[in-house]
DNA sequence: GTGCACATGTAATGTGTTACATGATTAT
DNA sequence: ATAATCATGTAACACATTACATGTGCAC
């Protein structure tokens, strides 16, 4: 997320957690213990760097996306929509595809929600077999929050849906 | 969530990592590195103990809810619905949901939902007014990325509207 | 020259992941 | 006896959280 957020111009570690400030949809982390030493990371793998390369002690330091972390980004960004993409990293999902179209050409969005709704169309099927064959067995309760689970998978099956005809409408 | 399954009577390690296995809703670890020392803590916790206080070595070790761990479990389900829930730990507060008929009494569910209710729907108001604000300065796959997230909520506050009628109309 | 926002960090702690190891029990 | 499955665990590593610390630059 750090180098999708880069990939546009360098910036200040602060001003990306400002980014992150700004957004309301909450889904990772945005504390300062978190970012800077993410941010450490990428720089000893190569992702990142400095823009200027005088030492500066404390203070602003700016960071810009090196070719190496702009080839690591485009394959996060190209890997296949999984099944356990789907069932175990949803939001990391929405995120990846937020990133699409500043990063790859615009063929690769439609290919991204055909792979995401097909496992997603498996997957809720699946959840409904599961709840025909244990609604019976649950408590109340129980089974209304299965039914939560259900309710979210459905949603994002829907908005795949909507956003491949959007796309497909209006290519650009 | 451990001490949730816990609860219905006494089992061993391995029967809950079933029971996790066995849901095809997985948004919980279910490794045997993050299970097996969180009942070790829970226990060093005074929360669960063994069912027999033989040592047994290795082999089998079923395990009980203490009267420490009920209070501790009911005081997590008590706990209020928060904006702070909703924003950050959606899931978990279904999880929550799903025990509460096991453990508290049936006027826990509504005023659970209740609240869910109130917080999911000013939530999701301020979701749309910041796409309201800036949709029009997002990239395609951004903007239809950031509805993703609309969609999620949009559902979970459907969810529970439905849910709480549910209840009402059979109150058990 | 002092307060405040800007900007970057660190330390302690807890815990999840991955991969591997090992003992116990049952069936053949 | 042996294999498979039951059952529990550990070690190395990476990372997030919380709370705190510290320097920088500007406005008044």
């Amino acid at each position: 997320m750090l180098m999708g957020l880069l990939e546009p111009g360098p910036r200040s570690g602060y001003e990306l957690r400002k980014a992150l400030l700004g957004s309301p949809l909450k889904h990772f982390s945005e504390s300062p213990g978190a970012i800077y030493p993410a941010l450490r990371r990428l720089e000893s793998n190569g992702w990142i760097a400095p823009l200027s390369e005088a030492p500066a002690g404390r203070g602003r330091r700016d960071l810009r996306l090196t070719p190496g972390g702009r080839a690591a980004l485009v394959s996060w960004l190209r890997r296949p929509v999984t099944r356990d993409d789907v069932v175990w990293r949803l939001e990391e999902l929405a995120l990846r595809f937020a990133f699409l179209d500043s990063v790859l050409p615009p063929t690769a969005a439609p290919r991204f929600l055909e792979d995401f709704v097909k496992e997603t169309a498996a997957y809720l099927e699946e959840l409904r077999a599961f709840h025909r064959a244990n609604a019976a067995t649950m408590t109340l309760t129980g089974r209304l929050g299965f039914e939560s689970g259900l309710a979210l998978y459905a949603a994002k099956l829907g908005w795949g849906r909507r956003a491949l005809r959007q796309l497909r409408r209006s290519p650009r």
